[in-house]
DNA sequence: CTGCTGACCGAGA
DNA sequence: ATCTCGGCCAGCA
């Protein structure tokens, strides 16, 4: 596991795994926490691999609180489905009390 | 090798 | 307050 062999995608899917029960983040607080605060679009990019590994991608969610990545998951509200079932309440794409269940992984980690 | 795309973010008008 | 535009880096054809 050397972070050599951990390429940006990597990072990310690590720090995805991290992301507490009922909790979400956003795509630039990983970038930044990556240190590539302008580089949110690769994380959102790395999570196109994110598909059949064990990483919540439904926790990522924009700066907005939008599921703006539920576009990509199987269904059409898994997205939100999932989300609910933590206890996070979605609606219209839009996660509710986001500032509230936002978890930032440069800051609480 | 070059160019395009991509689940975004921040700043300017 | 809303809308528009540029930029960042990595993977793929």
């Amino acid at each position: 596991m050397k972070p050599e062999t951990l390429s940006f995608f990597d990072k990310v899917y690590e720090v995805a795994k991290l992301i507490p029960y009922g909790r979400v983040t956003s795509y630039g607080a990983i970038a930044k926490y990556l240190g590539a605060p302008r580089s949110s679009r690769m994380v959102g990019y790395a999570m196109n691999g994110s598909s059949g590994k064990d990483v919540p991608a439904h926790r990522v969610v924009n700066r907005n609180g939008l599921l703006t990545g539920k576009h990509h998951f199987d269904g059409t509200n898994l997205m939100q489905q999932l989300l609910e079932s933590e206890g996070v309440k979605v609606k219209d794409n839009q996660v509710q009390d986001f500032k509230k269940l936002f978890w930032d992984p440069a800051e609480l980690l």
